[in-house]
DNA sequence: ATTCCACAGGAAACAGTGGTCC
DNA sequence: GGACCACTGTTTCCTGTGGAAT
């Protein structure tokens, strides 16, 4: 018996042969050439951009969609098309990318714009530095190289819904206005790609008429569509027979069910078969599958648990430990918890922002209950097992005493 | 019909940090 | 080295809420 494993795993060590033939198939920043089920919108983009090769200015665009559903891979497609068009046409065109998400305050985008633009290889005076500029002073510097350059600007900010829940919305007014500083041989036009539809309703009235010129919807992906992109996926991905069919019907209900997301589909596709890999297989299972999905749960969990603040971690052990989870009772708890560790404790209303936060990371749901003459409060459940936030608070020693008392 | 509870959650202000410029 | 700038995490102050109790 022995025997045979060892021969199966030193054979296909041999040929290099396992389950996984191209891992970069399988990651987020893979751009397919073939985008499945996306014509319309990709049609659609490209018409509003197409204005740029006939000297025209083009309008601003609003893209939304839930996460998965392949927004911005059908935008950096169109984009690069575009790239090639305008080279051909001798248009100078500047097409910066920035994720809000990553770049997460307005100044940041703004240097992002400048790095990406090379404003920042231009003289001392020109440049927007990482910091100590005004927004307004980095503003004029990035308006003033678009007119001495006579370039053509398509800004695209990606998940620009957390630019705005950051105040972001002067440079989103200052960019959408900017046309009117500069000549018609240059402009700048923009793409917001955005998560969530109701985001616009936080926008500045301002703002949001001229950013919402033009809007397009990115419906999730139906578990027949998920199901057609993962067999294409796995063609390039996989060794052949190593994902039967029922694994990956399984895959698209799983996340067709969730929220139609193509890349949780592809991640919950690829943690599957580097599980099988590691077990001595040569075809992914619905097991496999199973386990990855639990992997893939607990492994967020923890890093999200073990990378929070003193008073986060406080915060969840004081859910676990309180009997009907409402906030006043929990607050109550925390109070105990930061009396015993010597720690000055948070007030109320931080403790209401940050149970937000970890509804929105998933870890809890929270349910606002009216108790009419007993007041308002939410009610808090727990979405991780108690073993699960042991394991991941474990190392902080500080908290040992109150995780030691916590019972399984 | 009115009162009142126990908060939710928005807005603004503040302190501390880390940076540039002259 | 002082003036100025942005950002983050927080506090303070405040208004709003829906139904049980009166």
């Amino acid at each position: 018996m022995e025997d045979d494993i060892l021969n199966t795993i030193f054979d296909s060590a041999i040929k290099n042969k396992n389950i996984i033939k191209n891992r970069q198939v399988l990651t987020i920043d893979y751009v397919p050439d073939k985008l499945l089920f996306r014509t319309k919108e990709t049609a659609s983009i490209a018409q509003s951009l197409s204005v740029i090769l006939k000297k025209g200015r083009p309008s601003n665009l609003l893209i939304f969609g839930k996460p998965g559903t392949g927004k911005t891979a059908v935008v950096k497609n169109v984009i690069e098309h575009l790239y090639k068009k305008a080279n051909e046409l001798d248009i100078k065109l500047r097409v910066p990318f920035i994720n809000a998400k990553n770049s997460n305050t307005p100044y940041k985008i703004l240097y992002e714009i400048a790095e990406l633009l090379d404003i920042n290889k231009e003289e001392r005076k020109m440049q927007v530095y990482f910091t100590g500029l005004s927004m307004s002073e980095a503003t004029d510097r990035i308006l003033d190289f678009i007119k001495r350059k006579s370039i053509k600007v398509v800004l695209v900010i990606d998940e620009i819904d957390s630019l705005v829940n950051r105040k972001g919305d002067d440079i989103l007014y200052n960019f959408t206005r900017a046309n009117e500083r500069i000549s018609s041989d240059q402009f700048i036009s923009l793409i917001g790609i955005s998560n969530s539809l109701t985001f616009k309703d936080k926008l500045d009235p301002r703002v949001k008429s001229s950013l919402s010129e033009e809007e397009l919807v990115f419906n999730p992906y139906t578990v027949e569509q998920l199901k057609e992109i993962l067999v294409d996926r796995c063609k390039l991905a996989f060794y052949d027979n190593a994902v039967p069919i029922g694994v990956i019907n399984l895959c698209a209900a799983i996340a067709g069910k969730e929220t139609g997301d193509a890349r949780k589909a592809i991640d919950l596709l690829r943690v599957a078969a580097e599980i099988a890999e590691r077990s001595i297989t040569m075809e992914i299972t619905e097991d496999h599958i199973r386990s990855a999905q639990q992997k893939i749960d607990s492994d967020t969990n923890f890093e999200i648990l073990s990378n929070s603040t003193l008073h986060t971690k406080l915060l969840i052990l004081s859910i676990v430990k309180a009997k009907n989870g409402s906030t006043g009772e929990i607050y109550a708890v925390y109070q105990q918890y930061c009396s015993k560790l010597e720690q000055e404790p948070l007030t109320q209303r931080r403790m209401t922002q940050i149970i937000g936060e970890l509804d929105q990371l998933g870890l809890i749901t929270t349910n606002i209950v009216n108790q009419g003459r007993y007041g308002r409060t939410q009610r808090i459940k727990l979405h991780i097992h108690i073993s699960s936030i042991k394991e991941a608070l474990k190392n902080d020693s500080l908290l040992s005493p109150i995780v030691d008392e916590i019972n399984n």
